[in-house]
DNA sequence: TACGATACGGACCAGCGGTCCGCTTCCATT
DNA sequence: AATGGAAGCGGACCGCTGGTCCGTATCGTA
């Protein structure tokens, strides 16, 4: 019941399809497009690949670009959970509430069209996503660790809402924002949240 | 050219258009629903006018649901440009900050699906939106008049993240925060940021 | 090699936002 | 009050999307 292993050509399809997904959407970024232009049709096209197919590996939209996004995230998970500092579970933590959050502000810059996407796909609000829950138990607990600080909950949210996709993209996409301005700003802005209440 | 006033039937049905939207946008977050579950025809048969006629008053579904926006948002519009403490222009900077966001949260408390309607209209980023640029440059500039805080546009953006329809809706919807644990929370955040350097 | 299980893929479907245009209603002018 | 043209109406219609279906091809095992 080790739930059996998919067949050969399956596994060759979604990575294909995968690799075709992530392919389009970094596209959109570059020409200032919309992830929501992207079709399931163009990506099962570049893939090679029917549209059932798409539909039988992900099961639909939200699905495909959630698996896509957790491919790209699993090393700064790993590198969270049982990494070395400033980001793994040794580093004190109000040092390591900056470094997460800072790390989640480079990797969205990094594959904004990635982090884009995700948010705004379907209808279902983004907090309802279990990576979402991660972050935020993991930093909750960080606050309340922390000295000093109490709505724990409301603040990691705050913080977390500070590094949302649509608002990078929105910063960093017209070029108003180079990425260290932005890296600045938001260590800026946790310092005072975290560090204000001395 | 003092654009000409609109004829009868189309003023009174651009208003039956806005009272059948909010009502069917009202009804959807009580039962936990989706805004985008009410489509441009449901509205335009609860106002008993033809769809074309919607699209003719609002342009698309996006100018709808700003219209009903923005006609909600008035007061408030009006409080922060021309009103009293601590809403109106003499307040001090950072009292004033304080009391715009507590005032922003308590609009989306109360308007939770015509907020929710709005950021989540469209692909457009919510970032684009005319009233938000107005909110940001005002806080910005408030920030920018108060002692000790740098990187204005950021922590202005910042804070306003930490007010967004949908998180609010997460935190209210479910039950799990009340009102008053909400704008203490917020308070207390924002309390932090601009004080935090003193 | 043969056979059942698994996966493929593109025709197909329902439903959406948005358009179009023949018909109705309004209102300024006489 | 009559009238003519401008403004508005409304629902059939369109293009396109995410998602389904099922006859056919491929895989992996005995």
């Amino acid at each position: 019941m080790p739930e059996r292993a998919p067949r050969k050509d399956a596994a060759r399809n979604r990575a294909a399809a995968l690799a075709a997904a992530d392919r389009l959407f970094a596209g959109t970024v570059a020409g200032a497009g919309d992830p929501g232009d992207i079709t399931m049709a163009d990506i099962a096209a570049a893939a090679g690949v029917g549209k059932g197919t798409l539909f039988r590996a992900f099961g639909d939209r939200t699905g495909l670009i959630r698996a896509l996004h957790e491919s790209r995230l699993g090393p700064l998970t790993d590198a969270v959970e049982t990494g070395p500092p400033p980001l793994g579970p040794t580093t004190p933590p109000a040092q390591r509430v900056a470094a997460l959050l800072d790390a989640l502000l480079c990797f969205k810059l990094d594959n904004r069209h990635l982090a884009l996407a995700l948010e705004g796909a379907g209808a279902d609000s983004p907090y309802r996503a279990a990576h979402y829950e991660r972050w935020h138990a993991l930093l909750a607990g960080l606050l309340r660790a922390a000295p000093g600080t109490t709505a724990h909950d409301f603040t990691a949210h705050a913080l977390l809402a500070a590094t949302r996709a649509d608002l990078v993209e929105h910063l960093a996409g017209a070029g108003d924002a180079t990425r260290e301005e932005l890296r600045s700003g938001l260590a800026e802005f946790t310092a005072r949240v975290i560090g204000g209440a001395g």
